[in-house]
RNA sequence: GGCGGGGUAGCUCAGCUGGUUAGAGCACAGGAUUCAUAACCCUGAGGCCGCGGGUUCAAGUCCCGCCCCCGCCA
């Protein structure tokens, strides 16, 4: 099958890690997780994006050196990582050597294209902030100094810097969202991306001479790149580009990201690789922002919530289940301690976490605690099987479209069904009328529940396992070829525990 | 201001090219059941489908106007 290379967009680590951070990176984590269980040759880069003129001015107010600063801000991303479950097969850094070495093999490709060069920039320029600002957003004091909107004064600046020929590429952009209409999803997204490309492109400046923290520009050791050239190439980084044997990890599948970085992704890093001449990712998905009550979290509003802090209130997997169930990937979203309790009793107590333990309970007291002989299967059971077995393709159809919210709904369909299949079958009754038909009733039940476990490991990869545990489906059988077979009777099964608690609201603890 | 998307049950949302009593999940109420995590299963209640016009035998679905929300751009 097919290879999958995806990605998250780096973090800039100037503050910890929110659930925004949390969100990206176990939606990527699914998607890459499916395309492992499935057999896909997968490759899952994450990390963060630690240059630039912000990272410079916190290291700053740190009062310690910058690769220090972020030295230290990494260790809660990776943290972060680790704690959500996170299967990144790297973890990459932008102060990384490679990476480095990368950006500047690929701005020489570029200059080499005749697609950059040196010019001025100018602009109202505040010393204190180290930043530009435009024209509009001054602000005129008393005694008629020009003051940028954080109160600092702005002086008329001309800088060196070298550009990008990005108005080259407004055709080809054009061209290309075209002829890919995918490349860009959800379609508003792309709407948006070309209505901009179509009011004409400007060159772009890319790089700064007003402070040092960055990739140093090759053979302009005055200039430092701007950050998005840097932070984009972070993608080409692993493939080892220029280097033999770079087309085994690019291009990339797909880019997930936010949906306020689109255009750094949508625009400027295709040009970038139109420019150099490499081939470019297949599709760039900009997702949208989980919000606290509907309020984003703010350091103002008091309401920042660590995604360790909601892990640990919930269970890692429980909240990954959250996030990806009731979010439409692609919309904005909302969050609340009641609408994940809420959801948590519902799909994962209620529905998946009660059919499992009522199916091997029943299994473990009237089965002697082995896998159930199968038998003559009725019309019933087939329907059932039949109805199950169509999950995996509905989750494919729901993974190729960036859709996690959607493959869960299909299997929820199913948990929905095995349910009512025992409601009806009654086989705590059959027991003491047809102990024959009881035990085919299980075996059904209890293959509908691995087939369910299988296919809810890349959204709650440790209670997926435990699941699978309590059904003794061993390791190798455990990825989506493993759909072909089917519980073998007689197999001895550890005792039931039940994998999922119901959540109850801490009476004293005032809600999030 | 320009372009685009949207306003449908308490909440989150489905409703393709107009066509029987407008759907789902959650929450709520009742029933049934007792294998199971006060769970499962069944039933029910709950909608001037943003507002006002219009086209049509027929409009949530098309057209016009207005109000409000969101996104991109300026």
């Amino acid at each position: 099958m097919s290879r999958f290379f995806v990605t998250t967009a780096i973090s800039y680590p100037n503050g910890r890690p929110h659930i925004g951070h949390a969100y990206e990176v176990i939606a990527t984590d699914w998607l890459a997780r499916f395309a492992r269980a499935d057999g896909r040759e997968t490759f899952f880069l994450t990390g963060t994006d630690e240059h630039g003129l912000k990272i410079a001015q916190a290291a700053r107010k740190a009062d310690v050196p910058p690769k220090q600063f972020v030295d230290e801000m990494v260790l809660h991303f990776k943290a972060m990582c680790d704690r959500l479950d996170i299967s990144q097969d790297r973890f990459i850094r932008t102060t990384d050597e490679d990476h480095k070495a990368v950006c500047q093999a690929l701005w020489q490709k570029m200059e080499a294209a005749g697609d950059i060069y040196l010019d001025r920039y100018e602009g109202w320029y505040s010393v204190r902030d180290e930043a530009y600002y435009d024209a509009d957003e001054l602000v005129v004091a008393d005694d008629g100094t020009k003051l940028a909107p954080t109160g600092t004064e702005v002086v008329w600046t001309v800088e060196e810097s070298w550009f990008f020929r990005l108005s080259r590429f407004q055709e080809p952009l054009l061209r290309l969202y075209a002829e890919q209409p995918e490349f860009v999803q959800p379609t508003n997204r792309l709407n948006e991306m070309r209505a901009f490309v179509e009011r004409g492109l400007k060159d772009l400046s890319i790089s700064r001479t007003s402070f040092d923290w960055g990739v140093p520009v090759p053979g302009s050791p005055d200039h430092v790149m701007y950050v998005w050239m840097d932070a984009l190439t972070n993608y080409l980084t692993p493939s080892g580009w220029p280097a033999a044997g770079w087309e085994a990890k690019w291009p990339a599948d797909l880019h997930v990201i936010g949906k306020d970085v689109v255009r750094f992704h949508a625009i400027y890093w295709p040009a970038f690789l139109m420019s150099a001449g490499l081939p470019l990712p297949r599709k760039v998905f900009g997702h949208g922002f989980v919000l606290n009550r509907g309020a984003k979290m703010s350091k103002s509003l008091g309401n920042i919530v660590e995604p360790g802090a909601l892990a640990d209130t919930f269970g890692v997997d429980p909240l990954r289940y959250y996030l990806l169930r009731a979010i439409q990937f692609g919309q904005d979203g909302e969050w609340s301690h009641e609408t994940i309790g809420r959801r948590i009793n519902a799909d994962l107590a209620n529905d998946l976490g009660n059919l499992a333990q009522r199916t091997l309970s029943m299994i473990a007291k009237a089965c002697e605690g082995r896998v159930p002989p199968d038998g003559p299967a009725t019309d019933a059971d087939h329907a059932l099987l039949a109805g199950v077995s169509t999950m995996l393709e509905e989750a494919r159809a729901a993974h190729a479209d960036v859709r996690p919210d959607l493959a869960l709904d299909a299997i929820w369909a199913r948990v929905s069904a095995v349910n009512g299949y025992l409601n009806e079958m009654a086989p705590w009754a059959l027991r003491k009328t047809d102990p024959a038909r009881a035990d085919i009733v299980l075996y059904h039940a209890a293959e509908c529940v691995r087939q369910i476990a299988l296919l809810v490991q890349p959204a709650m990869p440790g209670s997926a396992a435990r699941l699978l545990d309590q059904l003794a489906v061993a390791p190798k059988d455990r990825s989506f070829a493993a759909f072909g077979k089917r519980l073998v009777p007689g197999t001895p099964l550890p005792a039931p525990q039940g994998v999922f608690p119901r959540w109850v609201e801490p009476a004293d603890e005032p809600d999030v």
